[in-house]
RNA sequence: GGCCCCGUCGUCUAGCCCGGUCAGGACGCUGGCCUCUCAAGCCAGAGGUCGCGGGUUCAAAUCCCGCCGGGGCCA
C-alpha cells in the first residue's frame, strides 16, 4: 500500500503568502485526512534572495497554523551533490547537453523572433553541436548551462486531480534550463529531483504551477522516475480578479497575524478558498475540516480573498473564546499602549479580565480591542462629534453634577448599585432612564456606542466614574455649551 | 503574442458527472425584534438573463458546438 506523502516548497525570498499558506492547508489536510505525511521543503537555491528572516516567517507561520509537518525540514542548498549527480546522469543519456550561448546572445536573438512575430524560444543551436566541438568550447573553460532536451515532436498528458485531462504539445516546450551556468539547479529540476527523492506521491500546488508540470513530467520520465499525481490549486484572487498580490493590501500571513486573527478563524476562512463542505455549514474545527475534506472537490475557478468575511468569522471565533484565553491574547496588544505589563500584574489581570468581556461580542479583530477599550484605560481625551452634541443638551451639566454626588455618597459600586442610582435619578426627574444614560455613557467614554452602560461603570470604579463625570461638567460650565452649538 | 486554465447573486459557493425541487447556503447589504447606544443574537427581505449564441430534448445551470470575457505561465 502506498502512503501518501505531500509537501509544501516554499522559497524564503519573502514572508508567507496567504495563497501559500492556503496551500500549506490543502496538502496538510489531505495529509491528515489520507493518514499520510506532510513534509516541508525550502527552495532556498536563490542565494542572493533567500533570507533567513523569511525562512523564519514562514517556519513560524505555519506552525501558528497548526499545519505541523512530519519529518525534518529539507533544505535545497544542503543537497546540490544530488542535483549534481542527477544532472550528469542526464548528460550521459544524452537527454540534457550544455549550451555555451552567452545570455546577450540569447537576449539579441529574443529580440529578434520578437520583432519578426514568432513565439521568443531557445533555436537549440547547442543541441546540434558535434562532440568535438562540446569538447573544445568546454576546454577553452566558457561557461554553460545545462538544457533539456526536449521530445520534438508528440504531446504530454496528465490527469489532475482537480481540473481532469490537461495536455501540451511537446512542440511548444522549448529546451529549458536545468542547471544554471553557476552550478546551481533551476526550480523544475531541483523539485522534480526533490520530490522523487522524497517520496512525494501527490503534488498539490497552486494553479500558477500547470505549465511548469509538462516540464517536469519530462523530466521524470527521463530521469526514471515515476511521476505523482498533480492537483492544481484555484488561485487567490484581489478584489479585481488578478492574481492576489501586495498591491491589493496584506498577503503575508504574518500581517493578518498582527492584526489579530486568530489561527482557527484562518485555517477556516482559508479552507472555504477553492472547497466546500458537503453540509453547508461553514464553520468547521479543524478536526472537522480534516474528516471532511476531498481534494476532488475542490473547485477549478480562482477566488477573491474576501476580508470582510475573514474579519466575521475571526468575530465568531472571538466571541466563541472562554473570556481569560481571549483576555490572555490581548495582553500584547494592550501592552503595545502601555496599559499594562507583558505580562500583567495580578491587579492588571483582575482589570483586564473584567473589560475583556465587555469588547468580546463588538470585536472582529484582536487589534480592534484596542480602540474599543481605549477609555478603560485612558481619560478619554475629548468627545466625538455625537457625544459633544448629546452632552450640550439643556440640563445636563446639573444633571450629571447629580449624578455624581450620589454617585460618591455610594458604599458599593457594582452594576447592580448603580443601575439603581440611574434609575432613581431618572424617576425622581420624571425622565426616562435613556435621558440619564446617555450623557454618562457620552461623559465617561467620549462615545455614543460601546458597552452596557452599567456594566461598564462597574469595571471602571466609582473614583474613574466620579472624576470623569465632574471633569465633563467643569468643561461644559467653561463655556462648552456655546462652542458645542 | 503563444500555450494553458477558468466563467452560478457584489463576494465565497451548493447543484453540473447521473438533464425535470420557486437555482440552495454563507459573508456583505436592507428592515424588524431585543435594548441604555453600538455590537452580538434571532427573524424577515432585497439581490442571480446560471458569460453569450445556437443545437439536442417534452424539458438544459446541467449534454454538444461556436463565440465572448477573465486569469495564469512564458516572454
Amino acid at each position: 500500500m502506498s502512503k501518501v506523502r505531500v509537501r509544501i516548497a516554499p522559497s524564503p525570498t519573502g514572508s508567507l503568502h496567504v495563497g501559500t499558506a492556503r496551500t500549506a492547508l490543502f496538502n496538510w489536510l489531505f495529509a491528515r485526512k489520507e493518514g499520510g505525511k506532510f513534509l516541508l521543503r525550502i527552495e532556498d537555491t536563490d542565494r542572493e534572495r533567500s533570507k533567513p528572516e523569511f525562512e523564519r516567517d514562514i517556519i513560524e507561520g505555519l506552525q501558528w497554523l497548526g499545519l505541523d509537518w512530519d519529518e525534518p525540514i529539507v533544505y535545497q542548498s544542503q543537497r546540490l551533490e544530488l542535483y549534481r549527480q542527477e544532472a550528469q546522469r542526464l548528460l550521459e543519456m544524452g537527454k540534457a547537453y550544455p549550451c555555451f550561448c552567452p545570455p546577450e546572445e540569447l537576449e539579441r536573438r529574443r529580440q529578434e523572433m520578437l520583432a519578426k512575430g514568432i513565439t521568443p524560444k531557445y533555436d537549440r543551436r547547442c543541441r546540434r553541436l558535434s562532440p568535438e566541438e562540446r569538447e573544445r568550447l568546454m576546454k577553452e573553460g566558457r561557461p554553460f548551462v545545462l538544457r533539456f532536451a526536449m521530445p520534438l515532436e508528440g504531446e504530454i498528458r496528465f490527469r489532475d486531480i482537480i481540473r481532469g485531462e490537461i495536455r501540451f504539445a511537446n512542440r511548444e516546450l522549448d529546451d529549458f534550463i536545468i542547471v544554471k551556468s553557476d552550478g546551481f539547479p533551476t526550480y523544475n529540476f531541483a523539485c522534480v529531483v526533490d520530490d522523487h527523492a522524497m517520496g512525494i506521491t501527490h503534488v498539490i500546488r497552486g494553479e500558477d504551477h500547470i505549465s511548469n508540470t509538462p516540464r517536469q513530467l519530462h523530466l521524470y520520465a527521463a530521469l526514471g522516475y515515476e511521476p505523482p499525481q498533480f492537483a492544481h490549486l484555484p488561485l487567490l484572487l484581489g478584489p479585481d480578479r488578478s492574481k492576489l498580490s501586495k498591491r491589493h493590501g496584506a498577503v503575508s500571513l504574518s500581517e493578518y497575524r498582527r492584526m489579530g486573527i486568530l489561527p482557527e478563524a484562518m485555517v477556516n476562512f482559508l479552507a472555504l478558498l477553492g472547497w466546500y463542505p458537503r453540509d453547508q455549514r461553514e464553520i468547521k474545527s479543524r478536526e472537522e475540516l480534516i474528516a471532511e475534506f476531498d481534494l476532488r472537490e475542490v473547485k477549478a475557478s480562482g477566488a477573491i480573498f474576501d476580508l470582510e468575511k475573514l474579519l466575521w468569522m475571526n468575530g465568531h471565533y472571538i466571541r466563541q473564546k472562554p473570556v481569560d484565553e481571549l483576555a490572555h491574547f490581548l495582553v500584547p496588544y494592550f501592552a503595545e499602549q502601555g496599559w499594562l505589563h507583558n505580562p500583567p500584574t495580578d491587579e492588571e489581570w483582575r482589570y483586564l479580565i473584567q473589560v475583556t468581556p465587555l469588547v468580546q461580542e463588538r470585536m472582529r479583530t484582536l487589534q480592534e480591542a484596542v480602540e474599543l477599550a481605549e477609555f478603560f484605560y485612558r481619560e478619554p481625551e475629548s468627545y466625538d462629534e455625537k457625544a459633544r452634541a448629546r452632552l450640550s443638551k439643556e440640563g445636563v451639566a446639573e444633571l450629571l453634577w447629580e449624578l455624581s454626588n450620589r454617585l460618591e455618597r455610594l458604599e458599593g459600586f457594582d452594576g447592580e448599585e448603580v443601575e439603581r442610582t440611574v434609575r432613581q435619578l431618572a424617576a425622581e426627574r420624571g425622565i426616562k432612564a435613556a435621558e440619564v444614560i446617555h450623557p454618562t455613557r457620552a461623559a465617561l467614554t467620549g462615545r455614543m456606542e460601546g458597552p452596557s452602560l452599567f456594566h461598564l461603570m462597574a469595571v471602571l470604579g466609582k473614583e474613574r466614574c466620579v472624576g470623569r463625570l465632574r471633569r465633563a461638567v467643569a468643561w461644559l460650565r467653561s463655556g462648552a455649551e456655546s462652542a458645542a452649538t
